[in-house]
Formats: structure tokens, sequence, C-alpha cells
DNA sequence: CGGCGCATGTAACTTGTTACATGATTCC
DNA sequence: GGAATCATGTAACAAGTTACATGCGCCG
């Protein structure tokens, strides 16, 4: 059974759904809206959009005012959107996910209780900014919104975000706190 | 710079400091008790077992009283412990995680309300479910700790599975919650 | 005109999964 | 005796990252 087919092709399908768009274009979108819980890589993307284009899935775009040369947009084609909303459909796939944090944390009787902590204090800090980000973010979209976009869907993954995110900050407190005591015991 | 190597063979280290095991009961190992924050299979642990063995960071191990054959079971040596010491005290590489059903639900403008809603049900069940396999795990610890085992570690690693599964399962509601209301506006 | 950011792409490599081959042992 | 499970291993494949090559256009 070859339960796996990469899902670049319709992170990419999906994105050009709002409006044709370039693979270096692509690579920002995912790197600054999708960072918490997606990424590609250009060597991802670029031979995708190649293989989308030849299976007719996307095509080149050509700006009509625009004489820009040098950037190569794709827009979607009615087989592509096709394709997107099929695999919509499919049931969401177990996601795997490795956490060398929790590795670290279960095998720590190895090491002194500083370097442990230090690396769950690490942890705290990085998903504490990135909460600081959310919240900016959130702000900036209740400016912006307006009829028609996909505002509530976005909102509806911030939220993932925001609450998996203050998980884990409050895991990392409640740990430090243990390994504390632990300490002084 | 190649900032990854991979961690499984460190995963076998930390393993084999609890005690002789072979590349079944790793499998094993792995699937029940790090399921929710790890994997491997054994096309990873077999090869990395041999290559261990190869660089004198374990070493096949023979039971005295045991005479079964046909299971080869590894142990640690003393320059195993010294590397995977070395790399417990690595700063944690940034997780890479890769949510699927976010992707679907940013996208689920193409999609009629009622197929979301059952990505999100499924999710929030497999979790529920997770979270009732971890209660039990936990009944269970506190019934056969005693001093020496690495008991506290494993219940911070569990807290963090409850935390955050709990925080999946609350978003799921809050979610579903949102799909409903939307759907009679 | 030099450097930086934009932009496209690829080749080599690493990582990881899956499917298969093979055979022993256990339990019904 | 047949099914399930224990057990080890590998080969083929799929997925993904990184580093590099290349060149344009703009700004100071």
């Amino acid at each position: 059974m070859k339960a796996t087919r990469s899902k670049t092709r319709y992170l990419i399908l999906g994105l050009l759904t709002e409006g044709p768009l370039s693979g270096y274009e692509i690579k920002k979108v995912v790197d600054i809206r999708f960072s918490y819980f997606w990424s590609e890589s250009y060597g991802q993307i670029y031979p995708e959009l190649a293989r989308l284009a030849q299976e007719g899935l996307a095509e080149e775009y050509s700006a009509e005012g625009e004489s820009r040369k040098e950037k190569k947009r794709y827009q979607i084609t009615d087989r592509g959107a096709d394709a997107l909303r099929e695999w919509l459909q499919l049931p969401v796939e177990k996601e795997v996910v490795r956490f060398e944090l929790l590795l670290k944390l279960f095998f720590s009787g190895q090491l002194p209780a500083q370097a442990v902590a230090d690396h769950i204090k690490a942890f705290e800090l990085a998903h504490k900014r990135q909460l600081e980000l959310f919240r900016r973010f959130e702000q900036e979209l209740q400016e912006t919104r307006h009829p028609g976009d996909n505002h509530e869907e976005v909102l509806m993954v911030l939220l993932f975000g925001q609450k998996v995110g203050s998980a884990y900050v409050e895991w990392s407190q409640e740990v430090l706190k243990r390994l504390e005591e632990k300490a002084q015991a």
C-alpha cells in the first residue's frame, strides 16, 4: 500500500486557489504564514510546480499589463481545483511527530539537572516568542478582514497555534518547577 | 553545515542504558511507550544497531544462563554512554511539524462544511482516546514506582502528552462550535 | 560597480518507510 | 498442522534538505 503521496502538491494547489504565484512566493508564504504547522524547501516546490504543469493541474500565467519577465507565476487549472477538492475530502493521515526535547528529557538521568532545565527553558522561550507573534498577527487580521476571504479559517488555524503554544509554555513551567524540587531533595 | 545527524542512534543508546535489548524489542518499546512523541521503523533500527556495533558504541550481549539463540541483544559500551551524554547536552533542534489537518482546514473554503467537521471530529476522537490511554498508563505507573528508576522523567514526558492532547481536544471543540455557527449564518 | 535581495533551478545527499524474504517458536 | 507472532534483515523507493550554480535588477 502506498499510503502517502506527498502533500506538497496540495499545499501548492491550495495556495494557487487564491491567485497566481511563483515558486519563490510560495516559499515566502509558507515560511511566514504557515511556519508553525508546515514547511517546504525549494527542492520540493520547484520540481512539484513543474510536475503540476506537466500534468495539467497548473499552468504558467502571463500577466496582462505587467511585462515583468523573470517571474514565473503559475495559476491553477480546473483539473487542478478538482484534484485539490478530492484530496481535501480524504481522511487526514495520522500525524508523525518527533520531539527531540522529550527524548532528551526521558533520558536525562544521564545528565546534570541544569542541562535539562536549559533545554526546557529554551523551548519555553521559543514558544513564548511564538505566542507573541500570534497575538500580533491576530490583531493585524482583525483590522484587515473583509467578506469573501478565508478569515474564519485562518483564525481557526491560528487558534490551534495559540492553544498548543500555551500548552507548551504551561508544561515547560510545570516541568521546571518539578526539576527544581527534585534538585533540592 | 550538516545540522542534522539522525537521532535514531541516540534513541537506541538511550534505551540500552536501561539494559540489553534486541532490535525487535526496541521497536516494541518505541511503538508502545514513545508512540506519541517518537517513531522508528525496522529499516532504521537494524542498520543503526549494526553501525553502533561497528563503531564500538554498542556490542552484542550474550546472556549467561539463557541459551536462547535467535535473539540478538545489544548492550551499550562506555564509549556509547559517552556519545549519548554528549548528544544529550547539545541544544535541541527546532522541531519540524506538519499538520495535514490544518492545511485542510486552511483551504476548506473549497469544501462543504460537513467534510471539514468530519476531519476535526476524527482528530478529536483520536486524541480523546489517547488521553484515556495516558490516564491508564499514569495509574499503572503510580502502582509500580520504586526508587532508582526514571519515574519522574517518564511522568514529565507523559504530562507533555496530556497537556498537548488536552489542548488538541479543546481546540477541536471550539472549532466545531465555530463551524456550526458559520453553517447557521 | 559592488553587493544585496530576488528568483529559478538542480544534484547530491540523508532520512525514513514499505514491502519482501526468511525462518523459528508458540499456541490452539 | 496451521495461524499468529517473534525475529532479523535488506532492497527499493519516497520524501525532504542543503549546497551550489546562475543570473537579473536595484540601490547607494
